[in-house]
RNA sequence: CGGGAUGUAGCGCAGCCCGGUAGCGCACUACGUUCGGGACGUAGGGGCCGCAGGUUCGAAUCCUGUCAUCCCGACCA
């Protein structure tokens, strides 16, 4: 039992904050609802940055990159949109700052006014759509096929690290097509690669689904998802895709000229994942012991602790470290040897452990005389003593069966806690009392969906792709119903 | 934006009621002993007590204001 963190089940978010701050993931700052990315943090973050971005590339995007700043007019193009995102605007209104005539330090210089103001992205279909105008003249030009690695800006009432923070780290995909098949099948295969990206990599489960009307991106036509499910029975959206219609190619004019010469506005996607997704990481996996992290995505797969009494045996060991450091590095394993003299090893297997390395290798003389270490791996906390005769090998094995355990561990618990409801008594009970997803019928419309999350704090989080078609009544309004949708309280 | 809490050493806190030399634990520095699950000893260094006013001979402590952060709600990825 960890001497630092809070239990789980004692105050879950107090357990999540824990985590995140004692794990060196981030650390607050000076700045209201900004966080500071540690390094540890960041290395996890690049590791999904990269995976995905090879992703990308693979299904023939590129990057690029447009500004932080969006004209304020822009905004208010695509109705919509701007409904959305307007209550959560960070402005820009001057561009000059002054010493106080009355000598208390510096000030807004009032003389700086800008013509017209600025915001700070929330999101960039419409800066990215006001270019698109002048890269798009034909159907040669498309599809036009665009992802940019950023920062936004969204002025939320109330924080969490990771999950929810004024400034986040993203991605957004943002391509344009000469039909709407086209452009489905776009919004359809990047949802793929964010579900085979959650599954493959974080052994995160998702469903994938399309949301409601309400629930929808502003401006979008349809949203799809992928939502996960984390240990206190509560769901997280783990990113989206958009297809946009013709909405913004309207909004921004965005025609082109199709084979037989005729105009058309081209049909567009947005897809988008966060660092929400460390924070789903995070959620997904750990105990209370720590982080635990999957081999695929940890930045340090392997750690090997020395053991040993006085500087002679040191020696020794530190010879043994770093051969076997090469060897399992030649097998393509991230390892790091920690041959640090200033901690002693009980103090560093519970460091190791907070911070959710997946295998310890432990080595002392006693192990060197048998030719084995001992090895400890995080999720189940198993130790084996191993030989080092084909060491690397058994240790990437491991790392697939750890990766391979986590992800059915979180897959069982999900399925454990996706229940049906046919009565409201039944619903409200199983999301007070169980939580997870509640598959229910639903009327369709928006109304009952706002009373339901009004009663409940439960929203529809997807209707699934695939769904079963199965004749019901609505769970609050008894009306006819065609199938069942997934509620949950979510984050 | 409502409700609650907190600002004192790098971190976590005590001291505040009842004003009088700024303390504890961890971390840090040096040396020594340790090292198979969060070591110990000895000696050290580190402070505008969030900020601004006021009361007082004297303010971390009392009063007024102000700023900031966190937590819980409503809003959202």
């Amino acid at each position: 039992m960890s001497k630092e963190i809070t239990n789980r089940a004692a105050d879950y978010a107090q357990w999540y904050n824990d985590l995140v701050l004692k794990g060196q993931l981030a650390d607050y700052s000076a700045v209201r609802g900004c966080m500071v990315i540690k390094p540890y943090g960041f290395a996890l973050w690049e590791k999904m940055r990269d995976t995905l971005d090879q992703m990308f590339k693979d299904t023939g995007h590129e990057n690029a990159y447009f500004p932080l700043f969006i004209p304020k007019s822009f905004l208010s193009r695509e109705a919509a949109h701007v409904e959305g995102f307007a209550k959560e605007c960070a402005v820009v209104t001057h561009y000059r700052l002054k010493n106080d005539p009355d000598g208390n330090g510096i000030i807004v210089d009032p003389e700086a006014r800008l013509e017209e103001e600025l915001i700070v992205r929330p999101t960039s279909e419409t800066i990215i759509w006001n270019t698109y105008k002048t890269w798009i003249q034909s159907y040669r030009d498309l599809p036009l096929l665009i992802n940019q690695w950023a920062n936004v800006v969204r002025w939320e009432m109330r924080t969490r690290l990771f999950l929810r923070t004024t400034e986040f780290l993203w991605q957004e995909g943002h391509t344009a097509h000469a039909n709407a098949e086209e452009a489905i099948a776009e919004t359809l295969q990047m949802l793929d690669i964010y579900a085979d990206f959650a599954e493959n990599y974080m052994a995160l489960p998702v469903i994938k689904g399309v949301k409601t009307a309400s629930e929808r991106f502003a401006g979008a036509v349809d949203t799809y998802c992928i939502e996960a499910l984390m240990q206190d029975g509560k769901a997280l959206q783990a990113g989206t895709s958009h297809f946009l219609g013709q909405n913004f190619a309207k909004a921004f004019d965005v025609k082109f000229s199709d084979k037989e010469n005729k105009l058309d506005y081209v049909w567009a996607t947005s897809w988008g994942v966060s660092t929400r997704l460390v924070g789903a990481l995070v959620m997904a996996h750990s105990d209370d012991d720590g982080l635990i992290l999957p081999p695929k995505i940890a930045p340090v797969q392997v750690v090997i602790i020395p053991i040993y009494k006085g500087s002679e045996q040191k020696e020794i060991l530190d010879a043994k470290g770093k051969e076997l450091t090469e060897r399992l590095k030649k097998a393509g394993i991230r390892v790091k040897f920690d041959s640090n003299d200033n901690n002693r090893p009980g103090w560093k297997f519970a460091q190791y452990e907070l911070k959710g390395v997946p295998v310890r290798i432990a080595m002392g003389l006693r192990d060197l005389e048998n030719q084995t270490v001992e090895v400890a791996r995080r999720d189940t906390k198993e130790k084996t003593s191993l030989p080092l005769e084909g060491l690397p090998e058994r240790i990437e094995q491991l790392l697939l069966d750890i990766q391979q355990q986590m992800y059915q561990k979180a897959l069982d618990y999900r399925q454990l806690h996706i229940t049906a409801a046919d009565h409201w008594d039944e619903f409200v009970r199983l999301l007070d009392e169980k939580g997870g997803f509640i598959a229910a019928h639903w009327d369709g419309t928006a109304e009952t969906e706002e009373v339901i999350k009004d009663k409940t704090k439960a929203t529809i989080r997807c209707i699934p792709l695939n769904n079963p078609q199965e004749d019901g009544v609505c769970i609050l309004s008894g009306k006819p119903s065609r199938e069942r949708v997934l509620f949950a309280r979510a984050y």
